[in-house]
DNA sequence: ATCTCTATTTCGGGA
DNA sequence: TCCCGAAGTAGAGAT
């Protein structure tokens, strides 16, 4: 069970005994405020002061979020150190270093409104589905979804520096290199494969066709692909979906599911 | 100035009030306490229970994070629609809805233990520096950094789909086509080019060179260039930020520059 | 430790 | 609007 404290309205010598004490438990702080944030590393920027949330996580991640957007406007990685003081007439310093890369985040409180301080308990398994790994091994399971007669002999199979998805032998034993891409297929993804075919060929034999699986195309990639002579196939992944579902074991009934079958009222 | 409330501990009732109250105004909402999470669109998602801390931004983006690491769990960009309810003996319920691309995050909250909800504001201006746009404009402008005699003639010169980072001639009235990286050069980095300069031949001259630009490079990289017969050059982002310094007006004074001048004691 | 590639990538810019 | 490429990308997996 979460066990926190709430300080509103601090003065600085409070928030930086909270902030402290924070940090040596590894405790999570939210920090409402007003402040200044430099940060300087692989990039550097600044920023002016202005109304922010600062989350520190249990693991030493540092996030600034401004008050819209879904990125952090600036942040730190799980970090090895931070350390905070206070800069007299001016507000509260905090920083946070990372070591590899070296990177600096310097954040000026001049105001701090609320701090958050304490330990949250989370750990409960994630559970992501359909990620291109899982449709890879669908395609593998169920050959035939790319083309009949198509047999699949290895995935993940080393090409050079890379590994291309799916390699396997047509029905006339032309050699096939096959790239997946669960989101719209690109010029990139293009690229990717054509890189795989020709390492291939160069390998080995000149009957190698490479062929890019997507659920949909942009006109670049479409370009691409004919220009470097590879082919392409549609995938649909609401039927891949069902596949995976009948093949495996249910997983636990879900929220979701739940909210299906009740509806919202 | 900030204008927010905080409510530890509520019942579901007042929390569900409060939480509609800031979604009606757009405000700015963290919810912290106990939930289930279901995510389906793209891709999708199961989280059971656990501790955690939602934020709703003015702009309706919605961050779950849990206690540890950088990336949030769940999310929404900023989202067409949120609603709440509350499922009676079971919890209070949040769906969050995006149209482009459909997807759906449901929360289920079981229990909550502090809403903070309010206004803030933030106007101040983000500066980044040494983005690869910048650095592009200070090759354009000292192009003996790529070599001698090299005469840049078009920056983002559109070829094909895409648009090479910089056209030019080398003293020999080579086409030089340069693509720039900030970080380390990668094979895909090499292909890019590639494209490039083979796009580019097709369309016009046979004398073109292909150059890649980046503070180092991946042994990948290397590989491919020399295979490709693309060439390569070492950028040094430290004496590059020097002449960006030195070249253009100074901006204000840091925080940074501050800090650094006054040193942490 | 390094390199490669995925990601619910998000975000911004240009056609 | 779609498409393309950058990002302080972060993070995972393989070598």
């Amino acid at each position: 069970m979460a066990t926190y404290r709430i300080l509103e309205n601090p003065d600085l010598e409070s928030a930086l005994k909270t902030i402290k004490e924070g940090l040596m438990r590894n405790h999570l702080l939210i920090i409402i405020g007003e402040c200044y944030i430099d940060y300087e590393g692989r990039s550097a920027s600044k920023l002016g002061l202005g109304e922010r949330i600062v989350i520190i996580k249990q693991d030493g991640a540092v996030l600034v979020h401004r008050p819209k957007g879904y990125s952090p406007v600036n942040w730190q990685p799980s970090t090895t150190t931070i350390e905070v003081w206070l800069r007299s007439g001016e507000g509260l310093s905090l920083l946070a270093v990372r070591n590899r890369p070296r990177e600096y985040l310097r954040i000026l409180f001049t105001k701090i409104f609320t701090i958050i301080e304490g330990v949250f308990h989370d750990s409960a398994e994630f559970v992501m589905y359909l990620s291109e790994s899982e449709i890879r091994d669908i395609i593998f399971e169920n050959p035939d979804l790319l083309e009949p007669g198509f047999k699949p002999l290895e995935k993940e199979k080393r090409i050079g520096q890379g590994a291309v998805d799916i390699y396997g032998l047509d029905s006339n034993n032309n050699h096939v290199l096959v790239e997946i891409k669960r989101v719209m297929g690109d010029r990139e993804a293009v690229l990717q494969l054509y890189n795989y075919v020709e390492n291939y060929k160069n390998g080995v034999e000149n009957n190698v066709r490479g062929i890019l699986l997507a659920p949909s195309f942009t006109p670049g990639a479409l370009e691409l692909l004919a220009k470097l002579k590879l082919e392409f196939k549609e995938i649909d992944l609401r039927k891949l979906r069902l596949l995976s579902q009948s093949s495996k074991k249910k997983p636990n009934s879900t929220l979701f599911e739940y909210m299906n079958e009740k509806g919202r009222d």
